[in-house]
DNA sequence: CTTTCGTAGATTGTTGACAATCTTCTAGAG
DNA sequence: CTCTAGAAGATTGTCAACAATCTACGAAAG
């Protein structure tokens, strides 16, 4: 008999949980300090968690420690998610490699990630667009983990939990969105490693990250895009039929 | 007229720096626990900075915590370093990439990366093999730093911190390097950044992560290797000159 | 009017003490 | 003899007070 490991969350955590919810609600907007014992007294603790909590924030890349001065919320600039989906783009295809290299299919793990992409099916989930995207992080995530790259897995994991946040900073709207579209390409993912072909997995990965990037992108000019993403003609291969 | 930024080490790196050193030295071994009071009145200074020095040495991965329970010092594998090379294999690439898509052989940066690579012809610093191996990841960050993504070079810069206690721990020799082989190859890198040549500069950087990887990798199963990396030949393509 | 200097207030950095949790050792039951 | 229960010690988590540093404001000099 195994039991989960019992989560139970450090007061840090849970700073950090606060700081990052008011960021999303826009309580907190880029530029703001963040004064220790302001949201110590906020929130009935001491400072020590807070300050702790304000580091595990600026490890994140949220926030901005500046020596003796402290803290300010970060201001991302539409370069800096385009940054991240560069990282999920590379690391995740190492990551979809390594985890189709190995027998992966098997694994129970495999189908946590299948019940994970059924959320993504579930109308309730896709009303609501921060839940639709949570629960698309959510599923990849799972996909990486298979590979057993820790330290890969990590750093996808930090660019996963900034999303929402640089899309609520930046103001992105995802509402034309289509969510047949998303879940057909996972499906294609899903497929692939299942049955073990690498360079399927791959275009499937890579289409995701260009119909993503191309959704969000609607109105930045397309050169500063390219020259970040190198990937031509961002905007215009929202049809992943044609591979050129 | 512009001045430096001043450095000033906060306490909570000098903390780190002690740490680390201990381990590079031998004199903290895998599996041994960090209890903060000890640390702090070894350093003669109380345990707020010592805890949070650990926090930083726990993100970097050379330490792991666990709840209520203090924390040890890692103890990495082979497979460890093995991903460590992976991701900068993955990021190194990207970095590459978009300095030479940048216009950056005739920034100011660029002189930088050179003077670090001269130092890697200094017979002193040839001498002794962890100067060599600084000096040859400082001139690695600085091509990397020329590609002006903060997020990538981030993580590169942290396995770079990495590699030296996971060569230590691991025991790992670096009798046999060719150092002229490697300032060759460096050679060749900047060169294809100098002339923008993508292409050559992603396969002196392949070169150099491949033979890196084949020197250390002697005694090693080559089954092993392969599944994490998934270079073949790992260990003979040590002369760069053929490319299948 | 602009700039420099100095002081008062605000905020972070650090410390030692207390509370909560875990580990270890011992005594006792089975 | 093995296993469990409990107490004592060790160690981390948290707190409030103090010291060091920075920011902002205003007065004085140019």
């Amino acid at each position: 008999m195994s039991l989960e490991p019992l989560p139970g969350i450090s007061t840090a955590e849970m700073v950090v949980q606060r700081i990052r919810d008011a960021i999303l609600e826009g309580t907190l907007r880029p530029g703001d300090r963040l004064i220790e014992a302001d949201i110590a007294a906020e929130l009935g603790i001491s400072r020590g968690p807070v300050r702790e909590g304000i580091r595990l924030l600026a490890a994140e890349g949220l926030v901005v420690l500046r020596r003796n001065r402290g803290a300010i919320v970060a201001s991302p600039t539409f370069e800096d998610i385009l940054e991240v989906y560069v990282v999920r783009k590379g690391l995740g295809s190492l990551a979809l490699q390594h985890a189709i290299s190995l027998d992966v299919a098997t694994a129970p793990e495999f189908d946590d990630a299948l019940v994970l992409l059924d959320r993504l099916r579930d109308p309730e989930v896709q009303a609501d667009p921060l839940l639709m995207m949570d629960a698309d992080l959510a599923f990849q995530s799972a996909l990486f983990d298979l590979s057993g790259l820790v330290r890969i897995t990590s750093v996808l994991d930090q660019t996963a939990r900034d999303i929402p946040v640089f899309v609520r900073v930046l103001g992105i709207t995802y509402d034309s969105v289509d969510h047949a579209a998303l879940i057909e390409r996972h499906d294609h993912l899903v497929e692939a490693i299942r049955t073990h072909h690498r360079d399927a997995a791959l275009r499937a990965w890579d289409d995701h990250i260009r119909s993503t990037v191309g959704e969000f992108s609607r109105g930045y000019p397309d050169a500063q895009i390219e020259r970040i993403f190198d990937l031509p003609l961002m905007h215009h291969i929202l049809d992943h039929s044609s591979h050129p």
